[in-house]
RNA sequence: GGCCCCAUCGUCUAGAGGCCUAGGACACCGGCUUUUCACGCCGGCAACACGGGUUCGAAUCCCGUUGGGGUCACCA
């Protein structure tokens, strides 16, 4: 039996934020190395295309990984053993070995420029012909390159692909063969002298010591170029799997593109990164657990699972190999069900994070209104719902929002029988000595015996009337929270609006 | 198009030759509960892509077809 410790790594790059999907491979990775003894867990980040970076994207990424929990072992802000992690510190490693492959004539400079290459690719587009880059005969000399440089022609390094089929046995897949006659000589250094993705992750990954790789299924064509890589360099292969991919319902990739073209179309956009699941009011327990079963499960009908206990199930054994689509709904659910799960303290201290995120009035309540909140509200599926149900309680009076819908079905169909009920239990509110639920209840359900009304008939006027909307928690509660001041001040306002059109 | 991967309800999946009359969850439909919105509870609908083998026996193994996906960048 190995005793070497298991060593995975998650490494995004900077040039966006943390991807739903890329949240799985971070998860999957996190507990491989959770489930074994000394395993460690590393976040490498993989920054070599400066002109693709964003600026906020790496701060974003670390602080959502940290929010759903996936804290790494090594990497930025955590120990650095075998730093630095990032790349973009590391040039001149990749530079050494670009060098090493060079002397050993596994790799070559090629003088190609971008326009160049790009001009070929067309060509044969329009020939039909297929493209491939054709190593050069003879190969460009060190001093051909060093005259191009001089000339002020960038100059790349290409690695000889070996004409041979590289066969891997993938820890999902299985027996899989790679044709790397199919492969081009792909370039490994870029006309700037940093290092493509191909050779940054090959050398990181021994130089890490990277056991085990895993990553999702749009990698599977370059294991072949990287196990290719590894031998020529004399480093050890790690044991690979691909996971398999996850779209949308509709079929397509899930991309910030969606959100985009949902904006432009007037609608709300869809969640895509895992800070929009946390923006949007999403606990990170609900979507880890979602996020776990894509692809991946217990064996038998297990589908509640707390990060503890998915660590102890975990198996790579136990992930499938074809595709999921990403149901929605299905997360919502999930989401409704940790929400009515988790302790009271922790639900609060995520909520809190969600007020914050998003700036609303409610983050100013203490612990205690925050909570009793919660409460009232329970049942509901994401952290907006309560936004939705409660925020209006809590801006000022004369800042609420009438919704002209509520408003007219509510309080002025039936020839304003709304507004009538409103003017009817005006009087009996303001001469309530005890602002508490149960006078509240004494004082509303006493009205509707005596105008032989039904609760909701006085209910919901009152409800539209102090909240704009017919949605607030139960109505006495609802009445409690927002205080006697706010309460009539908010009917006699809501009075006014009958004279209105 | 070449190469590669995949294939069970609408969706996520269980199933590793007889335990399958194919199980669970979400969604959907119906009902109950109800002062709004949710929640909750009960019930229902719903799948082994197709065709050949192998076998006493196939959702499970093999081959083919079809379908879906990935990849073919000086992006990762």
């Amino acid at each position: 039996m190995s005793v070497s410790p298991v060593r995975v790594r998650f490494a995004p790059s900077p040039t966006g934020y943390l991807h739903f999907g890329g949240a799985r491979t971070a998860l999957f990775n996190w507990l491989i190395a959770r489930k074994t003894a000394g395993g460690k867990f590393i976040l490498r980040i993989e920054d070599t295309d400066r002109s693709r970076h964003v600026e906020d994207s790496l701060p974003k990424i670390l602080s959502d990984l940290r929010w759903l929990g996936l804290i790494w072992d090594e990497g930025p802000e955590a120990g650095e053993d075998l730093g630095p992690y990032y790349q973009s510190e590391r040039l001149d490693l990749y530079k050494k070995y670009a060098q090493q492959l060079l002397d050993a004539g596994r790799a070559y400079y090629a003088l190609e420029t971008p326009e160049e290459l790009a001009a070929m690719r067309e060509q044969a587009r329009k020939e039909k012909g297929e493209y491939r880059y054709r190593r050069p005969i003879p190969l460009p000399t060190a001093e051909q390159a060093q005259q191009a440089r001089e000339a002020g022609k960038a100059v790349v390094v290409r690695f000889m692909m070996p004409n041979e089929a590289v066969t891997t046995t993938d820890d999902i897949l299985g027996p899989v063969t790679l044709a790397a006659e199919e492969l081009e000589d792909f370039i490994i250094q870029k006309g700037d002298g940093w290092p493509t993705y191909h050779l940054a992750c090959v050398v990181d990954d021994a130089l890490m010591g990277i056991t085990h790789v895993l990553r999702g299924q749009e990698h599977l064509m370059n294991t072949a170029k990287h196990i290719a890589l590894q031998r020529a360099l004399g480093f050890e292969t790690p044991r690979y799997a691909h996971l398999p991919i996850i779209f949308n319902m509709n079929g397509s990739k899930m991309s910030k593109r969606d959100k985009e073209k949902a904006i432009k179309k007037g609608e709300t956009p869809p969640e895509i990164d895992v800070h929009d699941f946390r923006v949007a009011g999403y606990l990170p327990e609900a979507l880890l657990n979602f996020i776990s079963l894509l692809g991946w499960s217990t064996g038998d009908d297990t589908e509640q699972l707390t990060l503890e206990e998915t660590v102890a199930r975990f198996e790579v054994g136990g992930i499938g190999k074809s595709n999921a689509k990403f149901d929605r709904d299905k997360l919502l659910a999930f989401n409704t069900g940790w929400a009515s799960r988790v302790s009271p303290e922790r639900l609060l201290e995520a909520f809190k994070d969600f007020l914050v995120l998003n700036d609303l009035p409610m983050r100013s309540l203490d612990d205690a209104t925050l909570g009793h909140v919660l409460r009232l509200c329970t049942g509901f599926r994401t952290f907006r719902d309560v936004q939705a149900k409660a925020g209006a309680l809590f801006v000022p009076d004369d800042a609420i929002e009438y919704n002209a819908k509520a408003v007219k079905k509510v309080l002025r169909k039936k020839e304003g029988q709304g507004f009538a009920m409103l003017e009817a239990v005006l009087p009996r509110l303001e001469a309530l000595t005890d602002w508490t639920t149960e006078q509240l209840e004494r004082c509303i359900t006493g009205l509707c015996d005596e105008q032989g009304r039904k609760l909701g008939d006085v209910a919901q006027p009152i409800r539209v009337a102090v909240s704009g909307s017919t949605v607030s928690p139960a109505i006495y509660d609802t009445l409690v929270l927002l205080g006697r001041a706010g309460t009539l001040n908010r009917i006699r306002h809501a009075i006014t609006l009958k004279e209105q059109e």
